[in-house]
DNA sequence: TTGTACGCGTTATCAG
DNA sequence: CTGATAACGCGTACAA
């Protein structure tokens, strides 16, 4: 899709007037450096990007000289130095990326960031740290977001792979990633983050799932509730899973049986998740409470419970801001989306400098606040 | 900063071994796509990029032959197109997007877009619609975050216009910037979002902020208010200026003083937001309202409010999620993030696609969104 | 219809 | 210490 709005299209040569530099046409331009050594008089305006060869020519340098000054390799006469600096400064000239990548092999000095949604709290923050890492190293992260889709997933993974990017960082939405074998057996470095990637080998940071939502589910349990609601993600995501063992452990742990009427499953809507939560407590021998497995069903949940005329009992997963400003300040499961950016980054920028260990699983722990909504009793 | 810590060392070597194919050394290589047909018999591991080279020889054609069915161009015979079509995947191949844009002039399917702060919701909106529109242009975009810091700023737009990307989308924090004109000259297209640029003519893509605003204080007037305080950004930023602009306008029109009492300017950080409340209600002869100029402060002024024991009035610049679950639902001037980043991404889109009009300047309408917390009366 | 010979801007090799 | 020159992977005239 999208052939028909590509802006690379064909018009552009009306646009760009023929270079003013490098000879009228095909052959070996520029084969000497322009006799004359002052200033080029035929040119009004320049409407190319200054390059190593303008820098050498106007500082009357070879390129290798001025690649040398560029790169801070040792070995150039103080005097060549300032009078390439000077010439560059005053071209305005800048390396350019593309190129410099494509003699080094591949350090493009960016990384790929893929999540699902950008305006989820939770990526905004990973995708904050992991900025934040990257800049440390001179890089810059290309974000994409998969919606979810595990085949846009694909495209965009392989897309960013090529493009090339030096690195990725990966929150799946897939379930099978062995697609990036091949990738991986060619030296691309890919960290998952959140959620493994499926049958592969790899790298991930991702959260104590079980334990969080077992402590959840633990924590209304000792208010009294033996009907407690669940309201996560579709199985097809590994983190749901997780979440929702350590919802039954919890049970089991208490001896109450598990009640699949308790559990609503979907996607991480909050229109959906509110609809579902009201189907578990406006109905007879509902739920008396609920844990909410991610920060957007929370607050799906939430809407459902203040529309009720009932007294339910809710915890989350994911802090989220303002929960301790609401009229029942909610509890939730907590823990640090930078940590698990910055993790994953630290991890990866390792990964790209050589580290050769075998795949690390890093788990970043959760823990409770309580702030009412998980405290009411039954 | 930060040259210890780049990612790009010199270790690397160590890491990657030399490249299998190419031939041994120097001397034109590869002259002869090698008589042998048939599969290559000496590498037991891949692991270099497979290029149009490595496809041509597999599928037993030549680079261009490659270079049409990828590009898609006509005048290929259907046997040499499957032919290369099973090469492609088999080989895992995919164009390399910088070698490609380093060829024809500029095109690397990729924007920059700079904001202030990756965490704000509002930015995560406007990083959101872009990415959409970008996406349907098959690029994708660089996110790179200013913390507000105009030197920063500076050095990641320079740095960005010259790996290259193919345009930019800035939220400035910077006012002055003049050294985009080299540039801008040069082709480089600019669209800044929010705010408009320093002594610059470009697009800009805006809010109305000052009817913003006077929409806000007018409404806290018309309910009885005569001690209107203002939490706002620094007046470095051309926002908070035509913000406070509005508020002043509102407070004339009503025939009450200019009080500099109750203005209290400073940067975008809630607990600063916070502390600044405080001072403006927790006083004699306090204000009795309160205008927030962006959602980061009216998180502040809210946390003031609360620990307060006074009814304070408040209305926010800015929507943002939960404003109506809480105790005191919030009132706001709301506008469509989303609408500002998609605005400005189709303007670069069409700058890059050859539209050459006169500077635009697009401004996004605000309105009232009445909740109850702007609603309280003097 | 297909292949050959460049050149894009940069780095690396090897002579001067 | 400095410079000529060959790649890197791809697209484009032009020849075959």
């Amino acid at each position: 899709m999208g052939d028909s709005t590509n802006y690379d299209p064909t018009i552009e040569p009306a646009t760009k007037s023929p270079s003013t530099k490098t000879g009228p046409g095909i052959g070996p331009a520029r084969g000497r450096p322009d006799a004359a050594t002052g200033e080029n008089p035929d040119a009004t305006e320049r409407p190319t990007r200054a390059t190593m060869h303008d820098v050498g020519r106007a500082a009357g340098v070879s390129v290798k000289t001025v690649s040398r000054v560029v790169n801070m390799e040792p070995g150039v006469r103080p005097e060549m130095q300032r009078r390439v600096e000077d010439a560059i400064v005053s071209l305005g000239f800048r390396r350019n990326v593309a190129a410099r990548s494509l003699r080094t092999g591949h350090r493009m000095g960016s990384i790929g960031l893929l999540v699902a949604d950008l305006m989820n709290p939770f990526y905004s923050s990973v995708a904050k740290a992991v900025e934040g890492v990257a800049a440390r190293h001179d890089a810059v992260i290309i974000i994409v977001s998969s919606g979810e889709n595990a085949n846009r997933e694909r495209e965009l993974l392989l897309n960013l792979l090529h493009r090339p990017v030096d690195g990725m960082i990966v929150v799946p939405a897939g379930s099978d990633h062995r697609y990036l074998e091949p990738e991986r057996r060619r030296g691309a470095q890919i960290v998952f983050l959140d959620r493994c990637g499926g049958n592969i080998e790899a790298d991930a940071v991702v959260l104590d799932n079980f334990g969080g939502a077992r402590l959840a589910v633990d924590h209304l349990i000792r208010r009294g509730h033996r009907r407690i609601g669940f309201v996560g993600d579709s199985t097809t995501v590994l983190t749901a899973v997780e979440r929702l063992d350590g919802y039954k452990a919890a049970l089991a742990g208490a001896g109450i049986a598990y009640d699949p009427e308790l559990v609503r499953l979907g996607s991480p809507a909050v229109e959906l998740a509110e609809t579902a939560a009201r189907q578990l407590i406006d109905v007879e021998n509902g739920a008396t409470a609920v844990f909410a497995a991610n920060n957007r069903q929370c607050v799906g949940v939430l809407r459902a419970i203040r529309e009720s005329q009932r007294q339910v009992a809710l915890v989350g997963f994911d802090d989220f801001e303002l929960a301790d400003l609401l009229p029942i300040p909610v509890s939730v499961i907590s823990f640090d989306p930078a940590e698990l950016g910055r993790a994953a980054a630290e991890l990866l920028f390792s990964r790209m400098a050589g580290d050769a260990r075998p795949p690390q699983r890093i788990v970043i722990p959760t823990r409770l606040i309580q702030r009412g909504s998980g405290e009411i009793e039954a």
